[in-house]
DNA sequence: ACGATAGTTTGACATTTATCAATCACTGGA
DNA sequence: TCCAGTGATTGATAAATGTCAAACTATCGT
């Protein structure tokens, strides 16, 4: 793998701490692809023979059966993912696509576990990010099971205002069919949504967004740090 | 706390390989309650000053909002529980009641983090089981999001069937009524959804279940082990 | 600029699921 | 034993959500 990505990826907790020696190891053995968009990285069910490191663009986790899909997370630069089925050596239970034209370092899952053995701070850094991934896991059910799809809708627009550095105006970075099937509804349900917020100051221009009082939506959208903060 | 239980906690993965040392210094700093039905042990949003492990009787994790409630999961000895908010140090993101008398061992979390620390293999373990309850979570999510509330309820009556030894006669181990909370339906939906699985096979006489034909109910499931098997 | 393609929106309608009210069934004290 | 309380079921109805078809819109490559 080239040298350019290194201290990008260095920089994530995942890695910070870990020995260098160690974290130029894991380099060493890994590579760095570029894909065009609309490419299928991993089949759910498949081994999970990488570490995944997102670099560059956007990549969709979904998952299928029978016959239907869903869209599960959206990962952006830099963040890793199939952690947790490469530590275990199990399948990967969610496929992979990119969304754009992305550039994503794989660590083979062989030499992420090695190193996992030796490196106490690495082995550290892990249980970090699995117990924070679980938790957002969690997070997430809660969404899904305590709230209607208006409910779930009305709470992500707060927390992507909030992504967005809080302006009351924003992009959704994100096709519509796609955050659809990100908040379990169909394009139709969520075009609906837009308009049943409204009341609420929920403006939409394609993919603007504009809130013209936080507060007021927030007595809607009830939120909860329990389930919408990402930090804790 | 006493000794009786700790041979059977010991033996638990994430116990079993941590130096004696370490065990005993954990068992230690523990203690073992006994808590009557229907008790509130933890509260979503507390700190999550305890590791908590159930020795005996039956532990729900259920969150709130906004009024409504809904069951996550239902603890059996001998689990663990709260692991991830005890590592990171972070409120809990699910309430916790005994379902019935029982007996927890309650292990304070600065110990659990201060033996992660300085134990490897500890940390190793641990590692396993955020993966495996991360995984879990993930398994969940994808039967919330891609299935009907009556594939739900076959799939969960494949499971409990496999889990109570795979004959065609089973006990539900759980309430209709807490049963349909897990599955995300009301529990008048439920009962409905029972009567919709009589053509596939499927008897109910109070909390038995008679299952005549295993794969005419799977033509229905189709079940997964991408979401359905436990193991992986 | 143009047309092809895919995403989005809208309306009509179907299905799924929830709610409310009533009844029945079970269980655990007094 | 009976009774109170809770859980389970049933029927009627309402709300939420999905499906289908059509129109509209944006985008991309030629």
């Amino acid at each position: 793998m080239p040298e350019s990505h290194r201290p990008d990826i260095r920089k994530l907790d995942l890695f910070s701490e870990m020995s260098d020696e160690n974290f130029q190891s894991l380099m060493h053995a890994s590579y760095l692809q570029t894909f065009p968009p609309q490419i299928e990285l991993i089949t759910e069910g498949d081994a999970s023979d990488f570490l995944h490191v997102v670099v560059d663009g956007s990549v969709e986790l979904f998952a299928r059966w029978n016959n239907r899909e869903t869209s599960v997370a959206i990962i952006r630069p830099i963040s890793t993912f199939i952690l947790a089925a490469t530590l275990r050596n199990a399948p990967n239970l969610m496929s992979a696509r990119t969304l754009e034209k992305s550039r994503v370092v794989l660590i083979p899952s062989e030499d992420v576990r090695r190193i996992f053995d030796v490196d106490n701070n690495f082995a550290r850094a892990i249980v970090c990010e699995l117990a924070s991934g679980y938790r957002a896991s969690i997070k997430k059910t809660k969404d899904l099971k305590l709230r209607t799809s208006l409910e779930r809708l009305a709470n992500y627009l707060l927390r992507q205002q909030a992504r967005e550095g809080g302006g009351s105006e924003f992009e959704l970075q994100t096709e519509k069919k796609r955050l659809a099937s990100y908040l379990n509804m169909t394009p139709e349900n969520l075009s609906r949504a837009f308009k049943a917020l409204k009341p609420y100051g929920v403006d939409v221009d394609g993919s603007k967004i504009t809130i013209s009082d936080k507060t007021d939506l927030e007595r809607f959208a009830r939120p909860s740090p329990l389930i919408d903060d990402k930090t804790i």
